[in-house]
DNA sequence: TAGGCCATCTGGTCCT
DNA sequence: AGGACCAGATGGCCTA
């Protein structure tokens, strides 16, 4: 996962920094320029201003030029390790209820790290309610079954087996691709538009009637769902919000 | 114009 | 020794 330093740039704005190529063009390195025309590089103003500058003996020993290009490897990698930075932090917008769109403005780093833990709060406490709503309505339809069992094979499954089928459709509604962008979805196809925030078609009622559980619709990884399960969570974009935009 | 946000450079520290 | 990580400094861009 080598990412290209040249081939991301989390703001427009900012200038093109590829690396090597286009370096020269840098302000910052116009001004480096400027001060080697006067026979003082940055670093070396900084070492006037902190003694012998702590340079290792080393790196006494090398060249003016050798300096200047171990400077700019070393500022290089940074600029490869801001990148990769800011290109996490554009996946994580990504898969962030938020709307997104030329016409609006990118999530701040500190709101998108705000806003992703608050997601992640959120979300924990959904699929704890659906693990709980789902056992309660599994353990009720055993205990009418129970009362008037009829002996047969296929019919008794243990409380554990109940256990596990009951959060199959829960975890699949909350990992669904129907509901959450994948992380290998994530960077090439754009979330669903309720997911993002935007308006999003009325929403079956979900849970409202509990029955719906045990629909026959089938789950398959990656495939489209119809059952009421699988449907978008409402997004509450605006609940998230005010717990993270809170400055 | 002030303040927020950001990219970049830089030196120090830690790890392999 | 070299690279990764971190934090401080600096300057540019944008918005209220």
């Amino acid at each position: 996962m080598d990412s290209d330093a040249s081939s991301t740039c989390s703001r427009s704005s900012s200038p093109e920094l590829a690396v090597d190529s286009s370096f020269f063009s840098n302000k910052v390195f116009q001004a480096y320029c400027t001060d080697r025309e006067t026979g003082q590089s940055r670093s070396e103003k900084l070492s006037q201003n902190t003694g012998s500058g702590g340079k290792s003996p080393a790196q006494a020993d090398l060249s003016k030029d050798d300096l200047q290009d171990l400077r700019l490897k070393v500022n290089s990698r940074e600029r490869k390790r801001m990148h990769d930075l800011n290109q996490a932090m554009d996946g994580l917008r990504e898969v962030m209820p938020y709307a997104q769109g030329p016409s609006v403005r990118k999530l701040s780093k500190i709101s998108t790290l705000l806003l992703a833990r608050n997601y992640i709060l959120m979300l924990s406490s959904s699929l704890e309610e659906m693990k709980k709503l789902v056992g309660d309505v599994y353990g009720a339809r055993s205990q009418s079954h129970s009362a008037r069992r009829v002996l047969q094979p296929t019919s008794a499954a243990p409380a554990s087996q109940l256990q596990l089928l009951s959060l199959a459709p829960s975890l699949h509604s909350l990992v669904g691709n129907n509901t959450m962008p994948t992380v290998g979805q994530a960077p090439h196809s754009p979330p669903t538009a309720g997911y993002l925030g935007f308006p999003a078609p009325p929403l079956p009622s979900l849970l409202k009637d509990p029955m719906h559980l045990s629909s026959g619709y089938r789950h398959f990884p990656g495939m489209p769902c119809p059952c009421s399960l699988c449907q978008p969570l409402p997004a509450s974009t605006a609940s998230l919000h005010s717990l993270s935009m809170g400055k």
